[in-house]
DNA sequence: ACAATGATTGAATGAGCATTCAGTGAAGAT
DNA sequence: ATCTTCACTGAATGCTCATTCAATCATTGT
């Protein structure tokens, strides 16, 4: 993981090779290689993803994915750790941004998920490839819910703080936070399984709709006025 | 799966033979055939789901497969149809139930989600291989997609009288079932990954939280008065 | 220039698996 | 009692794929 990060700092800023070329290089790989992943599950699913697709993909030669890593199974966990670790990037630089009031910065987690790199149809179908196989792979499961849990948690504190703000009510930050999750979640197999039908932002507007529910003086104001869902 | 069904009748009346005993051997053994998928499948994954595994949990011999499917992908095809059509028939048992108020038809469909027999660890867990195949293989979105349309047109009916005839409101026929849909998708997720944090029950509290946020006078009665999630 | 280091290649290996099919046996039909 | 029909069996087949590794190549240090 450490490794692969500095691969994509040394991509985005052009390589300033500070390192030995060869440790560089093998991060470079390492990250070639995940994403040559990401496309073939996206593009044949974890049933039809060989290791000889992944490298006509990454144009790389068979024998390097059990170089950089151990194995097929490694490759896979690298790769869920990094559309995992590049979701929450994703939502900690959004909380971390200019508005310091809460309510954006609740918002700023939800956006996170309708970000076009985070829940485009590639990524999305390489999530709900690891759900499926979650169920009987420990490592993937300790995966998702390490991720899970963190934002949970900030998620939690936030609507704790709203509630205390505006509205007190008997609003339950617990409840609110696993219902926009879970809502999330459903809204993000929708986008997956029908493309056609479900875009980011409509689905962006739900949550909110769902959003202005809970808390209609924080968050009323975010949704468009006239109610058509389309 | 017609033949599937009828096995089904078959063995809950006590396997009345009046058809040849081949024919109706051949539905029984297609059924435990599914049935061993199943099992399969919520024990190894899509990926480690083998023939060989299949039939020695059924108890039948390796050729038989190939012998009443065409090959492993119509076994697949046919379990996930199993499903699917399991559902359907519980929600549709639902709402030509006694009561015949458009809210409590309402609540069946919702309350079918969580049905033992509909949404037990193996069934999410087929489900969800499912959804992860479903983005590259055509026909199990097409079988989802299929169940999903047929109950969503049923919802929208439902809710669209329900919004007629309490509290018009905008409430938004289509945005409020598919809102329900997602988040129960969601939380079906959240059951699959985390079986020790979520319960069926706790499940469908949260649904009906939701549904008494968007239509507090139809189902504001069907949650407990204290807040508390856990 | 040369050696040393270590990344890279891809043919070879062998395991695992879906599918086939020749043979078996049990249930009806005559 | 014999024949016919099929469901059923499981060893054999052949293919796909992850993994290995000997050989090659590029880079760095001296």
């Amino acid at each position: 993981m450490e490794i692969v990060k500095a691969a994509i700092g040394g991509l985005e800023n052009g390589l300033t090779a500070q390192k030995t070329r060869r440790t560089e290089d093998k991060s470079v790989r390492q990250l070639q290689l995940i994403e040559a992943t990401i496309d073939c599950i996206a593009k044949y699913g974890i049933v039809g993803t060989t290791l000889a697709k992944v490298t006509e993909v990454a144009g790389l030669s068979l024998g390097l994915v059990n170089f950089h890593f151990a194995s097929k199974e490694r490759l896979f966990e690298e790769t869920l750790r990094f559309v995992a670790s590049e979701h929450r990037d994703q939502w900690q630089k959004g909380i971390r941004a200019k508005v310091p009031r809460d309510a954006d910065r609740f918002l700023a987690i939800i956006d996170s998920f309708f970000h076009p790199r985070i829940c485009s149809r590639k990524k999305l179908a390489v999530w709900f490839a690891f759900f499926g196989e979650a169920a009987n792979r420990s490592i993937y499961r300790a995966i998702v819910e390490d991720i899970d849990e963190e934002r949970h948690q900030e998620s939690m504190r936030l609507i704790r703080r709203l509630a205390s703000e505006g509205e007190a009510a008997g609003i339950d930050p617990k409840f609110v936070s696993l219902t926009l999750e879970a809502l999330i979640d459903g809204l993000w197999l929708n986008m997956l399984l029908y493309p056609e039908d479900f875009s980011r932002e409509q689905s962006k507007m739900q949550v909110r709709r769902v959003l202005a529910l809970m808390f209609p003086c924080h968050f009323g104001h975010t949704i468009p006025k006239t109610d058509g869902t389309t």
